[in-house]
DNA sequence: ATGAAAGCGCTAACAC
DNA sequence: GTGTTAGCGCTTTCAT
């Protein structure tokens, strides 16, 4: 590795010359600041990464923890991150909770450290369900800032990217209301989570807002082991003359859709579905599933523009919420 | 931050007693060391990772750059690298090349100033278009190691982590043909990519060494522009009498399957169809997709494993290339 | 216009 | 058993 030190050597001047002059200092003469860049580019020199963070206590480095890559909502968000991170000159360092809470307690501890200027999360399933925040609260202590997207805890004083999951899932609803529909079960596999729990509330107050649904409301909800074909096979069998199914997670709609039309259900004329899936899906459904858009992307891209507000400003101002806009995308699968 | 020179003020004891206190060294006393480590403790101490960096040369990270996140096989592999870096005590910084030979120069030009130990990483189709090698030969030259894995390059020196794309091709192509199949078409949409290439290979050889097989090769070239479900229809309207689909890549195999289910194919009996694709997508088909297996996770895991090796030894031993073992895995889309 | 020196946080060879 | 010192690569203040 080439270091100042080795350019300052063959030139024959001292290690803060080299410095100065490749930073543009006017201190330096014009001829040196030349000679010295030439060499520079010829070596291939490059400022070492660590001295750099250790002299001026930033790393330019973001860290990222979210619960599963494999799921598709969290890979796209965290593309969105490296996109915008780069963007702005970041680096990210990605960790993977696992929708483990010890796992996400070692990630944040092991960067906290002067590995990252500061963290983007989603909080890991086991996290939310204990209700647990304090080791989350110990790096806002230590005065990393933090993003939460998506999965956010309000009891937390950081900044949020969040989108209207309530209101999203009420107006998908609202929807199936307005179609005539008039047997609409709701299907999850996030009941658990922060945003499982808004969605489902969305869809409650929408059924029961309106007056002549006679129907009690009916939630399904699918855990991780469970046998999800099974589930939505158990749902048409036990619910006949359901006319109207809103899966509030990523996968149950299109596998909802595709039991429904192997039982013979048409497809928008008996039965409408809308799912929150990404549209990745859309390629496997026919007719195409009407969805709720999430804008993945801009959740990503927020989060990362908040955590560089938040590192450029010095003075402590209040954490800020930005919410992301839905929309709802009727496609084949409603009238 | 708390640093050695805190704890040395509070305990009235030099910085160097503190470090060698906390590392164990036999040099101090036994009591000292409780004292040390017990403060620390209080204080919530950690060693700065810059500093040890800078002090040690070793940064404990891998650089991971993937071509595509949203490409559930990269996502898996880094999940698995992600997994087994962990495991072993490093981080990774993650950056996504978008398929963009710009991109990935970018990331290895930016990662090599000490930021990383060594890179992890799969080539872009880009790359590999225009067979661009400089950038990664810079990287080797400057002494980083680097594991190449699932498209790699022949031309490079350095450790490599592949699957027997020609054999599984092959394997499969075999099996079609046992079955009886006399008209097997191949649909891939990475023709341009060493990989897809190799698994062609692997299609046209087991066709042509069996005698009995009359009918002309069908490779069907599938490109990220194409619509995959127009070109997918076409392929039953120009091939009528198909009776075996092969799918090299991630997602013709599911849509060709619900293509032919549609237009009235029976599956297995007159139409079988085996793909490259992951399991995650067999929750979206009925029959179940048989499917070659390429153990992603032990790619990723076999990555690491070469690299923590590399950066273990000093000397310079001959370069490897690990070979997973894949799995014809048949469901119900074969007989 | 250039250089010497200090210091970021840490380790380790070398005193005492 | 503990402290002093130098040095990792860099920036920056302060001399010259």
């Amino acid at each position: 590795m080439v270091t100042l030190k080795h350019l300052a050597e063959q030139l024959n001047v001292s290690v803060s010359t080299v410095s100065k002059a490749l930073n543009d200092s006017p201190e330096i003469g014009k001829d040196t600041i030349q000679r010295v860049k030439e060499l520079a580019k010829h070596l291939n020199y490059q400022p070492n990464k660590m001295a750099l963070s250790l002299k001026s206590n930033k790393t330019n480095t973001l860290g990222v923890i979210i619960p599963d890559v494999l799921n598709h909502f969290f890979a796209k968000a965290l593309y969105a991150i490296e996109m915008e991170a780069t963007k702005q000159g970041y680096n990210i360092i990605t960790c993977v909770s696992n929708e483990l809470l010890s796992k996400e307690e070692n990630s944040l501890q092991l960067l906290s450290n002067g590995s990252v200027d500061g963290f983007i999360m989603s909080i890991a399933e086991e996290t939310q369900k204990k209700n647990k925040t304090e080791h989350i609260s110990r790096v806002l202590d230590r005065g990393l800032p933090m993003v939460l997207f998506d999965r956010v805890c309000d009891d937390l004083e950081c900044d949020k990217v969040i989108i209207d999951d309530f209101g999203a899932a009420y107006e998908a609803t609202k929807h199936l209301l307005n179609e005539g529909r008039k047997h609409i079960v709701l299907i999850s596999d996030i009941e658990k989570l922060s945003v499982g729990k808004l969605r489902t509330n969305g869809y409650l107050k929408a059924l029961q807002e309106d007056a002549s649904y006679k129907q009690e409301p009916v939630v399904i909800s699918v855990t991780k082991a469970d046998d999800l074909e099974e589930v939505v096979d158990h749902l048409f069998d036990s619910n006949k003359n359901v006319d109207g199914i809103l899966s509030v997670d990523n996968t149950s709609g299109v596998v909802a859709l595709h039991k429904a039309l192997k039982k013979g259900y048409s497809i928008p004329e008996k039965l409408s579905i809308i799912g929150f899936s990404d549209e990745n899906v859309l390629v496997f459904t026919e007719p195409k599933l009407s969805t709720i858009s999430q804008h993945t992307f801009d959740i990503g891209k927020a989060s990362v523009k908040l955590m560089i507000d938040r590192l450029n400003q010095k003075s402590k101002t209040e954490h800020v919420t930005t919410t992301i806009k839905t929309k709802l995308v009727l496609r084949g699968t409603t009238k």
